[in-house]
DNA sequence: AAGGTAATCTTACGCTGTAAGGTTTATTTG
DNA sequence: CAAATAAACCTTACAGCGTAAGATTACCTT
């Protein structure tokens, strides 16, 4: 270690993969996901990096750990909650989302990860097992709570980012106001947009947009088409 | 080079820009994201890691360029069969998502780059502009459009994983059938539904899910959600 | 032909993941 | 208690990474 870090980590078996997926995971809120180095890992451990290889087989199983912890979160803490009763079909699918949106928010590192990993690691899987249970005890038919999976799925991950703020958006300070008209001519529309929004937006943690009522406003656009489906022929 | 590459590639002023982000596409299609180094990229075109500098000027530039090339060619596609009328409103926004998922499905690495970098490139706006000037032009408000082009944007980048491929899934060959069992017995209403599932499909390239229909059931949601909105409070 | 300029290559540095093998410590056994 | 075993940990080393600095090469202009 350079010059120490917890450092205190002397006792010969306090070392496990629980411990190492720890560290890890408060080194990527910490410091993003580039943080993640075998090196980098060990250190804010106090030992070596080639230590972590007896509890971890190499840098990949690390990361689908980190995926692994992530979606354990959203579950331990779902069914944390969960006292509330089986209540009308979609609600507790709808709190789940919301639950695990959350959890993105407070690991932003989390969607991109698990959109890297060619396959979601096994110790995640029982969130979709949870997930499709209650869809199919919601009514829905094997097929459709396939592709509510899918659909709710891909929204949870792919909500995170923000995709607007190129170069020449007035973001956060002033700036070059040249560019803003110039990025106005050539993008009429979202420039409209962007000045039509920002007056109403309270902004949240992520920016001037991807708010929370954004997400919710497409889970529930999801949602409702869902139940019509189920509620109709369920294809 | 190794051998040889392309190799001929000596007359002094034929390496440009897009010279270089045409070879990295080629180079991600066949060998994947991982494949794009600086080097690996000036090796397949005869030149050394460092000339590249000259025309990028990193390669967080050179991936950023990458994502640009991707949604250019959306664009270009696009507008390349747009002649097709402006029918009923949402039809030109639906035939343009379908094509991006055509060109995401021809460049399988870019809907992972495209949430890796922070922010889109100035160049790949002009595609977001357009949608979003279709919904426009469709009766959408810019709060309602804002709200689209997140929902479809998100949509399209989440929906080319394939989520379920853990370890003990039938996937294509005979694998051990105890791992199925034990995986029926740990996830039942998963495994119902991959059995319910794996009979009815008709396999596309990414798997026994993830299929084109899967995906435009989810537009589909999703469009039908939005013009059902705009149709009335426009919230 | 001479000079200037931009494109290209060479070298080098500090990172990365991890293979191979040596050293320490804890536990089991005699 | 002492010796043997096994596990955890460290050290060293290597190939590959992005890229800074500087030398070289080839072309264009005059």
């Amino acid at each position: 270690m350079t010059d120490r870090e917890h450092a205190i980590r002397r006792s010969r078996g306090s070392l496990d993969r629980e411990t190492v997926l720890r560290a890890a995971v408060e080194l990527a809120d910490a410091e993003g996901l580039r943080a993640i180095t075998m090196r980098r890992v060990a250190q804010s451990l106090g030992v070596e990096a080639m230590s972590l290889y007896h509890h971890i087989p190499n840098k990949e199983a690390l990361l689908e750990g980190l995926v692994e912890a992530v979606l354990r979160e959203v579950g331990e803490e779902f069914s944390g909650l969960s006292r509330s009763r089986s209540d009308g079909g979609l609600a507790s699918v709808r709190s789940r989302c919301l639950l695990a949106r959350d959890v993105m928010l407070r690991h932003p590192w989390a969607p991109q990860l698990i959109n890297s990993t060619p396959h979601i690691p096994f110790g995640a899987i029982a969130h979709y097992e949870a997930a499709l249970a209650e869809l199919i005890s919601a009514g829905f038919s094997y097929h459709l709570g396939h592709r509510a999976l899918h659909a709710l799925g891909s929204m949870i991950l792919g909500f995170v980012q923000e995709p607007f703020r190129p170069s020449g958006l007035e973001g956060d300070a002033a700036e070059d106001p040249a560019d803003s008209a110039e990025f106005a001519a050539l993008m009429p529309h979202l420039s409209a947009m962007v000045e039509a929004e920002v007056h109403t937006t309270q902004d949240r943690s992520l920016g001037w947009c991807d708010s929370q009522a954004e997400f919710e406003f497409t889970l529930d656009l999801l949602l409702e088409g869902l139940a019509r489906r189920q509620a109709g022929g369920d294809t």
